[in-house]
DNA sequence: AACTATTTGTTCGTATGTATG
DNA sequence: GCATACATACGAACAAATAGT
């Protein structure tokens, strides 16, 4: 290697400000940082307002603003009463693939962009699940398959039905990310399916759809898996698709 | 279809808690239903304090509360002033792949998982860039991998320099969920990285790193592109996971 | 430069609601 | 029922920022 520059003249700074002029932004930032630190562990109480109060040296109503932050961002819940207070969650995803939907919903995701991205994820979640199959989750796939046949209701329930066996295999394959990205996945499905009528539910999901997917799983074959999950997403994915052009088609003309 | 059973007595009812006891719950519900059905628009100014207090009958604290928590999940922006307010953003999944950081400061990720994900992820990511490639990319392209030679320097400069192509890619795949979860990866890797001293980066990712699979994307060859960068992280990953491990060698003994 | 007006940021006193003992 | 400890809520006041005059 030969001579290292250190410095060039036209390379631009990225300056950040160097305070938030808001107390509660230091607030929130100091507790978060001891919760992530690992001071707090999950169900831990945080100081009462009064003490932040003191501890801080700040009035009141920054103490609520920040703890309220920390709530809706998924770091504490609050309960009121003697035993009351703001405790530590035990942190997950679900505040995160929760706001995939909010994406969704204000126009910023299509049907066709879901689709692309659960048929690429999924399979490998199915193999995966296949690879570390055992019998509790065998126990809860069966009677995940029981459910989808025997809920001849509509609405919600069937709803869930129809989503509970990708729920599962997300949660079997082993790995968090992938387990919080197909949540998110699933969530939106979900979301696009509430929309229409209860009727559609049948047209878009019948009974035993996930059938093949569960029954390679279960046998702890993770290629065969892999391909019926594909399988699946392929139908489901175009119908879903088609469902959606429907009803758009309605409402637009 | 034979028939349809459409209520069985022992079909369990989901309640919900009719109302939440917390009146900003209700105030974050109702701006939140305004500003995902599309009553106000990117930019729009929602009405000041001193209005909702109005339109709400509600306190201020209650307010400020509310628009705390719209803030801090990406909702609003606020600023004092004037001609200050809450303003609507843009909404976007900077709020949420940031919350993908956190899971693993609080040690609910590893480093594996990260990189099975991305193995799974990028190579896909890539094969669609390089389908979609025009020479407004390939400029951006050229600038990155330009960068990456000329960045002799050390510390946040030379992270960005080293997450600029992956960055670019994940735009480029025309996929807003691939790009929010590839924004995702990208920022934990670099937190990841982060922990280490500056001089590991370089050991870590070498000038030219992404050559190929750039050259590949500008070159619009889908499968080459897909190649390349599975064979970038396989090295990556692998180099990142023994430098983790290092790292944690010396602190734990 | 000085002043005014508007809006958020912050504090405090007080009162209410909630749940435990 | 009562006392206690905590969050929740209201209202009034003042501080700080920033636009326009």
């Amino acid at each position: 290697m030969e001579s290292v520059i250190p410095y060039r003249s036209d390379m631009k700074a990225t300056f950040q400000p160097i305070r938030s002029p808001r107390i509660s932004e230091e607030v929130i930032a100091q507790i978060k940082s001891a919760i992530l630190s690992g001071q707090y562990q999950p169900g831990d109480k945080l100081p009462s307002e009064r003490e932040l109060i003191e501890q801080f040296g700040v009035g009141r109503g920054v103490i609520r603003e920040a703890l309220r932050a920390l709530e809706a961002t998924g770091f504490v819940t609050m309960r009121q009463g003697p035993n009351g207070g703001a405790f530590l969650k035990e942190l997950n995803f679900n505040h995160l693939t929760g706001g995939f939907v909010d994406l969704y919903l204000a126009g910023k995701l299509t049907i066709p962009e879901l689709n692309q991205v659960r048929k690429l994820v999924e399979p490998e979640v199915a193999r995966l699940a296949a690879a570390r199959v055992n019998d509790a989750y065998r126990e809860q796939l069966r009677q995940a398959l029981a459910g989808e046949r025997g809920q001849f209701c509509d609405g919600d329930d069937r709803m869930q039905g129809m989503t509970r066996v990708h729920f599962i295999l997300a949660e079997m394959c082993g790995n968090y990310l992938l387990h919080a990205i197909v949540n998110a996945m699933i969530k939106l499905t979900h979301e696009i399916v509430a929309t229409v009528e209860p009727q559609e539910h049948y047209a878009l999901h019948g009974a035993g759809e996930h059938d093949a997917v569960a029954e390679a799983v279960i046998a702890g074959q993770p290629q065969r898996a892999a391909e019926a999950m594909r399988a699946h997403l392929d139908q489901f994915c175009q119908k879903l698709l088609n469902m959606d052009r429907r009803y758009r088609g309605q409402a637009t003309g």
